[in-house]
DNA sequence: CGGATTTGACCTTT
DNA sequence: AAAGGTCAAATCCG
C-alpha cells in the first residue's frame, strides 16, 4: 500500500530589485572572506557563515530571476521546503547579514501566511494516518464542486500554547483514498511524549514509524529530495533526524530522504516544474531561509536529539505574530 | 466529567 | 450574494 504525497507550495514572493544584486555579492564574498579564515576555528561559526552564504545566494538569485521578468507569480506552483520545519538558525545571534537589503525592502501589506499543500493516500480510505501533530477538528464544511466536505482542524494546544496551526482536510473528487491537506502556519507548541514508558524521545518519530510499519509508506512524487524532505511529517525540529537516523537502516523503508522517482501524474504538478534550480530560484525569502535550514538539518538536529531536547518553537512564525496588519485587526 | 466531534449559525472574503 | 472559514452549543465518547 503506497502512501504518497507531494508538496505545493502557496507562497508567492520574489521582489524585483536587480540592484540589490550587487550589494547581497559583496555581502557573499566578505562571508567567504571570513569563512575562508575562520576554516579550522571554531566550527559554530563556519556553519552560521556557511548558511548566511547560503542564503544570501538564495536571495540573490531570486532577485536576478525575479527581475528578468517572465512570471507575474499569479497561480504559481512550485514545491519548496518550508514545511514547517524550525528553522535551525532561528536562533542565531545577531548575524548583521541577515538584516540586509530585504530588510528595508518594504513589506508587503498583508503577509501571507504559511501555507502547503500535500497530498496523502491512506489504505484504508479512512483517514489519513497521524502526521506526528495533535488535532482537534473545529469545522466541517461542503466545499462547491467538491463531492466531499472539508475538515477543518487546528491544533490542539491552540490555547495552552497559542500554536495556531491549522490543516484542511478534504477527500478528493476522484479517489476515495487520497486526501488532500493543507496546512497553515507553523507549530509552535511543544508536544509531550505521549507515554513516558516510550524509549524514544521524540513522538513524532515513533508515530510516523508507526504508520510505516502499519502498511504505508511516504512516496514523495517528482519532486526535489529538498523538497521532499519537508513534508508534514516533519513538522518537527527534531524529527528528521531521528526518522532519517532510523528509518534509512531499513531499505524497504521508502524514506523520502531516498528521492524516490517520479512515478505518479496524481498531484498535477507536471515533471517540467519539478525542475529544482528552476523552481527555487522563485522561491520567496523566507523559503529560502527553511530550505538553508534544511541543508544544515542533520547536524543541528543530530544535537538537538543528543541532548534529547524538546523540539524548539519555530521562531520563524515570529513574523507573523509581528505583523502589523494582525496587530491592527487585534484592537479593531 | 473532561475533552473531542458535530453541525448550524455567524463572520469574512471574493 | 455566495462561497469559504470559524465559532460555539449540543452531543458524543473515553
Amino acid at each position: 500500500m503506497a502512501r504518497s504525497m507531494e508538496i505545493v507550495d502557496g507562497n508567492n514572493g520574489g521582489g524585483s530589485h536587480g540592484g540589490l544584486v550587487v550589494t547581497e555579492l559583496s555581502h557573499i564574498k566578505e562571508l567567504v572572506r571570513q569563512l575562508d579564515v575562520h576554516l579550522g576555528g571554531s566550527h559554530e561559526l563556519c556553519k552560521i557563515l556557511a548558511s548566511q552564504i547560503f542564503s544570501l545566494t538564495e536571495r540573490s538569485i531570486s532577485i536576478i530571476t525575479s527581475s528578468s521578468g517572465s512570471l507575474d507569480g499569479g497561480g504559481l506552483k512550485r514545491s519548496a521546503a518550508n514545511a514547517g520545519l524550525a528553522s535551525p538558525f532561528s536562533a542565531t545571534p545577531t548575524s548583521g547579514v541577515t538584516d540586509g537589503p530585504f530588510k528595508n525592502a518594504k513589506k508587503r501589506k498583508v503577509m501571507e501566511k504559511k501555507r502547503h499543500q500535500v497530498r496523502v493516500s491512506s489504505p484504508a480510505g479512512d483517514n489519513p494516518v497521524d502526521d506526528g501533530h495533535s488535532w482537534r477538528k473545529y469545522g466541517q464544511k461542503e466545499i462547491l464542486g467538491a463531492k466531499n466536505p472539508r475538515g477543518y482542524y487546528r491544533c490542539t494546544h491552540r490555547h495552552s500554547q497559542g500554536c495556531m496551526a491549522t490543516k484542511q482536510v478534504q477527500r478528493t473528487d476522484e479517489d476515495s483514498t487520497l486526501f488532500d491537506i493543507i496546512y497553515h502556519g507553523e507549530h509552535t507548541c511543544v508536544q509531550r511524549p505521549a507515554t513516558a514508558a516510550a524509549p524514544e524521545h521524540n513522538p513524532e518519530a515513533n508515530s510516523f514509524l508507526q504508520s510505516l510499519t502499519t502498511g504505508l509508506t511516504v512516496k514523495t512524487e517528482g519532486l526535489p529530495p529538498l523538497a521532499a524532505a519537508t513534508a508534514p511529517f516533519y513538522l518537527s525540529s527534531s524529527t528528521p533526524a531521528s526518522i532519517r537516523s532510523m528509518a534509512t537502516p531499513g531499505a524497504e523503508l521508502r524514506s523520502p530522504f531516498s528521492a524516490a522517482p517520479s512515478t505518479s501524474e496524481n498531484w498535477g504538478v507536471s515533471p517540467a516544474t519539478s525542475d529544482s534550480n528552476h523552481v527555487v530560484s522563485y522561491l520567496p525569502f523566507e523559503d529560502a531561509e527553511w530550505r538553508r535550514g534544511q541543508n544544515e538539518l542533520q547536524e543541528v538536529v543530530s544535537a538537538l536529539v543528543a541532548a534529547s531536547a524538546p523540539p524548539a518553537p519555530a521562531m520563524d512564525s515570529l513574523d507573523e505574530l509581528l505583523d502589523i496588519d494582525d496587530i491592527a485587526s487585534f484592537f479593531a
